[in-house]
DNA sequence: TTTATTAAGGATAAATTTGTCCGATTTATC
DNA sequence: GATAAATCGGACAAATTTATCCTTAATAAA
């Protein structure tokens, strides 16, 4: 569904959202702790979410990441579209260059529908509502 | 979302059942050209759907490969499970080892409903519906 | 029996994704 | 200014997926 390193991206924000309230840095290595990640794969991730402009690093002692704006500002549409691209929202169902109502394949109509669904999903699921799980301790990022 | 083998492997599957109507035997490299894949690779994807029991392989001249049911009896989740096993129908969006309700990821009751629906939707669409498509010449293997 | 055609399967190669290492840079504190 | 803590970024390595090559085996027709 998504690659290893969306994944990976979307624990990451999720963590930050809950661990960062207040302005508070959250280090990578506290993050790659919490999510279970690999340290030096998940910097690589956290570089790209930063240049995509929805993560704010700062760099030196006591410097770490912080979301580029409020946690039920960011939904998981985003961070997706950042790590994977926008195949999830319009690629084709068996991988033909694009997918085209006017020329498809014979699964696009079933596809499609649910394609939107999923991207409806991310579109409406921000960060806020995924961080309040954790901390109430009904959800986890690891197991 | 699937492998290209599984995208592969549900083309090829989509053409013989269009093209295999009546009993006959279509060559692995009819499938190929058809479906413009690579022959070796695509080989490969028939004789694991040919082991997993989905196809019928006969070899020799004039061999070549036919649906083992009735193309309305065959669903596109047999396929996929097929090649890439069933992580599509039970993984956790966010790689967690195994999706538990009962310890779930931050995104499992949302992302559970929608895999749901995926799951529905590949066991109810069957190959013969999908091959009608094709030689109606209102869908494409290809573009 | 020979030949042509076709699938099976093992070995290998290429491409992509995932993961590691290390030096450079930035910043707070001593 | 020196030191320690932290991100950045380039090069590299490992693992996985995708793709190719080639030999063997089976089958039909000449
Ligand atoms: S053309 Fe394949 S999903 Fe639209
Ligand atoms: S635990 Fe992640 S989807 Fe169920």
């Amino acid at each position: 569904m998504f690659s290893k390193a969306c994944e990976y991206g979307i624990k990451a924000m999720i963590y930050i959202a809950q661990a960062g309230e207040g302005g508070r840095l959250v280090s990578l290595k506290e993050i790659a702790a919490e999510i279970q990640s690999p340290v030096a794969f998940t910097a690589k991730i956290l570089q790209l979410l930063s240049r995509e402009g929805i993560l704010l690093s700062t760099k030196g002692a006591f410097g770490g990441f912080q979301l580029a704006a409020a946690a039920d500002k960011i939904n998981l549409a985003e961070i997706v579209k950042a790590i994977d691209g926008d195949r999830v929202f319009n690629g084709c169902g068996l991988g033909l260059k694009e997918c085209n109502a006017l020329k498809p394949c014979p699964v696009h109509f079933k596809f499609a529908a649910f394609r939107e669904q999923l991207a409806d999903m991310l579109q409406t699921t921000n960060l806020h509502e995924l961080a309040a799980g954790l901390k109430k301790g009904v959800s986890f990022l690891y197991r």
